[in-house]
RNA sequence: GCCGGUGUGGUGGAAUGGUAGACACAGGAGAUUUAAAAUCUCCCGGUAGCAAUACUGUACCGGUUCGAGUCCGGUCACCGGCACCA
């Protein structure tokens, strides 16, 4: 009988549609319960992409095996469905957004189905429908009542293409991430959240959680932490200056000041500075820079000395220069610094480029040739007062302490993280439930009035000044104030596209619930997620802005747990076949549905499982999937060559048992390849010795959640499924014995002085006596051992013997 | 510059400090076939040799060890992230 993967994939995803196997039971108490997870997929109009069922299949795979250990298992799908290129294939197409959306989940699902994945479908979300995002807008209404969300105006990412605010982390290299335009900075009044009163526990945390290191190390750096000093310098313009350093050791060294062109002292001293026009000028010219002009492009030190105010260095009284530059950002710290040219490169080329004066205050380099910056911390003080003859290393905390005493500076920790840019002036994301009123101000909408929902617009083109699509429509822009009655307006951004996915998974924990986000019971039950595997593109992203979301509802009482995830790993990307990319340009792009038409979904399940190391990317290869349908059609074969016998067979039993071992571990460490490689060896073992129906029964349990459909045909061919009445992957996993998985003889190698000579085969357990004498009969030893004392032998039980010689006296 | 990671056959990749290259892809030889596909069996790091075999071999240099792809020190290359962050 042929393998007819078509007709036998069909056959089964009907069944399972039906018979719903893989629903997961809220409340179980009979079972342990395992939350496994995959970054839910945004659907758009390509559809599933060969990068998609790495992730969703290892976990299906982690998932199945739980589920024949027993677990109650909950592995859930959804969409993550607002979002940008939606909105512009709307603008383009003149579709609705929503329209678009149904059409592209509706594909979606139909090809992850196609794939015989193992979701409970009765669960999927949809962030773009209103039962879900009115709990998205309810989250937010609790962040602005415990004050975690604000209306600011301040200079934003811009990006110019897609006329829209980014967010820090939507920022690459200056341009913007999702289409490459350059980002410019503009002024705008925005909802922010305040991510930065999370930022110590989101670095603490990490240490309670099982994420892999890479991932953990991203989020730390990402987050950032340097300790230094604030300082304050007065200045001749009466307001005192503060800077954030973390080399206060080198005040002496610090011979002028610079602010950034945004810094508020700039306007403030309009009246006191005599070069004004220069400076204005200067100001203005950096606000039309981009981030990349800024950065990349601007390698030449800029900058202003302002006329008519001077600061003064409040450990020596000198009074020195200040100048503006955009090589110091608004930011970051205070938006102004002490300038130590002598050890500060950045200072240093400015100087040099300005004329400063460069003093030297740590002995070692230098510095008219370059500035000394130390990799250690044991550098002498010099020109430092008080701290001469101290190391770096001490004159910090001596400087600290002197400073705090003087009233004149104090110890303070600055984060990299910046507060949260949560508007978007876009139509297809949640609108944000607040209105404004004349009387009032910003005034949150009641809960009761939830879901606020996205009015149909006739076009859904952002305005060139920044509006969002909503603004044109008056009649839902003017409302009543929820406080006073009176007349007010609705806000008019949405929120961005990591609102929705911040907390997906406590929705899938109870998806159908109208009372609240979901019930405690169900959180209680499911919390924490054990396992979640996503990209490390998300990293300083998606994850870390759900962590805060999930310590904010813990800390206002909603989830019963810290963190929302125990466990993280991450996948490596697949590339296309010359190792680049996969792009629509390139025209590379592999899709899953191509693969499957030709060999199978449980072929391609098992291959992209097969390829490589899960957390390394790997090239695609279409040639090399051939190797993985031969292996199915294998494993199909062997039903003609099984011999009735219901045992496992003694010629493979420790073969079966071996495998069972290695099937088992594997999969629990992600090593899905080297598992199906130990499926491959039994099955080669199988050709070589014959099998019984019972080893059968024993791969195609192992195989089960790799190539579901197949092995679920097999065994109701077999009779299997009438003799137990149940499918295979609904058996128990298959248990090994330790004790049946030891060959009776093993292949022992023989060293001389750690040379290899040769091998003998030994009955397993031999102790050094035997095998040291079957060693010396080799004909190679002989040869070798001739007129050679041995001095030690050195036996690794079943594996070597080492004999180590020395010319006879 | 800082942080993290990776360097193994023609290719993807295996190897708790213990026989390097498992398992595959590609390639070669044979069996089967009228023929091809499919399937089955064998070979397959390099150099020398008909062969047995010998030498050599995990980016490079050194060290520890009876024994190093693996551990330690240094160098180089590549990939990813961050970055005028004071």
């Amino acid at each position: 009988m042929k393998y007819d993967f078509a007709a036998i994939e069909k056959k089964w995803q009907d069944n399972w549609e039906r018979t719903k196997p893989y629903a997961a039971t809220n409340g179980d108490t009979t079972r342990k319960k395992f939350y496994g997870l995959i970054e839910f997929p945004y659907p758009s109009g390509q559809g599933l992409h060969v990068g998609h069922p790495r992730p969703f299949t290892a976990m299906d795979v982690i998932t199945r095996k739980k589920r024949m250990e027993g677990y109650n298992v909950l592995f859930p799908i959804g969409f993550d469905a607002f979002g940008l290129p939606t909105e512009n294939y709307a603008i383009k197409n003149h579709i609705h957004p929503a329209i678009v959306t149904k059409n592209n989940i509706a594909n979606f699902t139909k090809q992850l189905k196609m794939l015989g994945y193992g979701f409970d479908w009765d669960r999927c979300v949809d962030t773009s429908s209103p039962e879900y995002y009115k709990w998205t807008q309810w989250i937010f209404l609790q962040l602005v009542k415990n004050d975690m969300a604000y209306k600011d105006t301040m200079s934003v990412n811009w990006c110019t293409s897609c006329k829209v605010v980014l967010a820090n982390e939507e920022v690459v290299n200056g341009v913007c991430e999702r289409c490459g335009a350059p980002v410019i900075h503009k002024e705008k009044s925005q909802w922010m959240l305040r991510i930065t009163k999370y930022a110590q526990r989101l670095i603490d945390d990490l240490d309670d959680v099982d994420y892999i290191e890479r991932v953990k190390t991203q989020q730390r750096n990402w987050s950032g932490r340097p300790t230094g000093a604030e300082v304050i310098f007065k200045t001749t313009a009466g307001d005192d200056l503060t800077v954030f350093t973390t080399r206060c050791d080198t005040l002496f060294g610090a011979t002028y000041m610079v602010l950034a062109p945004e810094h508020a002292f700039v306007e403030k001293w309009k009246d006191r500075i005599t070069n004004w026009d220069e400076v204005k000028a200067y100001v203005d010219a950096s606000a039309r820079k981009s981030d990349f002009e800024r950065s990349e492009l601007n390698k030449e030190k800029t900058g202003v000395k302002i006329q008519g105010v001077m600061a003064v260095n409040p450990v020596n009284g000198k009074e020195i220069p200040v100048f503006i530059s955009d090589y110091v950002l608004v930011t970051y710290g205070t938006g102004a610094i002490m300038a130590v040219p002598a050890h500060d490169d950045r200072d240093w080329e400015f100087a040099k480029k300005f004329g400063c004066e460069i003093v030297e205050v740590v002995k070692g380099g230098d510095v008219e040739k370059e500035a000394f910056t130390l990799k250690d911390d044991t550098g002498v003080m010099v020109n430092s007062g008080f701290l001469n003859g101290l190391t770096v290393k001490e004159a910090i905390p001596t400087m600290k302490k002197w400073l705090a005493d003087k009233g004149l500076g104090q110890e303070k920790v600055n984060y990299k993280l910046r507060d949260w840019v949560f508007s978007r002036q876009r139509y297809w994301g949640e609108p944000i439930p607040m209105v404004n009123c004349e009387k009032c101000g910003w005034v949150p909408l009641p809960e009761e009035e939830l879901p606020l929902l996205l009015p149909k617009v006739e076009s859904y083109e952002p305005t060139d000044d920044g509006e969002s699509p909503l603004a044109k429509m008056t009649d839902w822009v003017n409302t009543t104030c929820p406080c006073c009655g009176g007349p007010a307006k609705r806000e008019t951004d949405t929120m961005p596209n990591w609102a929705g996915s911040s907390w997906y998974y406590l929705r899938y924990m109870d998806p159908h619930n109208d009372k609240a986000l979901a019930s405690k019971e169900a959180m209680d039950y499911w919390s924490p997620v054990d396992w979640y595997n996503g990209g490390m593109e998300h990293t300083t992203l998606h994850l870390l802005y759900s962590r805060f979301w999930h310590k904010f509802l813990y800390d206002i009482g909603v989830v019963p747990t810290k963190e929302p995830y125990q466990k993280r790993t991450s996948h490596g990307m697949i590339l296309g076949e010359g190792g680049e990319k996969m792009s629509k340009s390139r025209g590379n792009v592999v899709h899953p549905n191509d693969i499957i038409n030709q060999y199978g979904a449980d072929t391609m399940r098992l291959h992209i499982m097969f390829i490589g190391d899960f957390e390394k990317s790997v090239s695609w290869s279409n040639e090399a999937v051939k190797g993985s349908k031969r292996f199915l059609d294998r494993c199909w074969n062997l039903m003609d060559m099984a011999t009735k016998e219901t045992a496992i067979s003694p010629e493979n039993e420790a073969i079966v048992h071996k495998t069972i071992r290695k099937v088992t571990s594997d999969i629990d460490d992600l090593k899905m390849n080297t598992a199906i490689a130990a499926l491959m060896t039994m099955v080669n073992e199988f050709y070589a010795n014959g099998l019984s129906r019972g080893d059968l029964e024993q791969l195609l349990l192992l195989l089960s959640p790799f190539a579901p459909h197949m092995v679920e045909e097999m065994w109701e061919l077999e009779g299997f499924a009438k003799k137990y009445g149940k499918m295979a992957m609904q058996m128990n996993w298959p248990s090994y014995d330790e004790a049946k998985t030891v060959d009776a003889h093993v292949e022992m190698a023989v060293q001389i002085n750690g040379k290899l000579k040769g091998t003998v085969t030994m009955k397993t357990d031999s102790g050094e006596a035997a095998v040291v004498a079957a060693a010396m009969a080799l004909e190679k030893v002989k040869k070798a051992t001739e007129g050679m004392t041995v001095v030690k032998t050195i036996l690794v039980k079943n594996k070597l013997v080492n004999l180590i010689v020395k010319p006879a006296k």
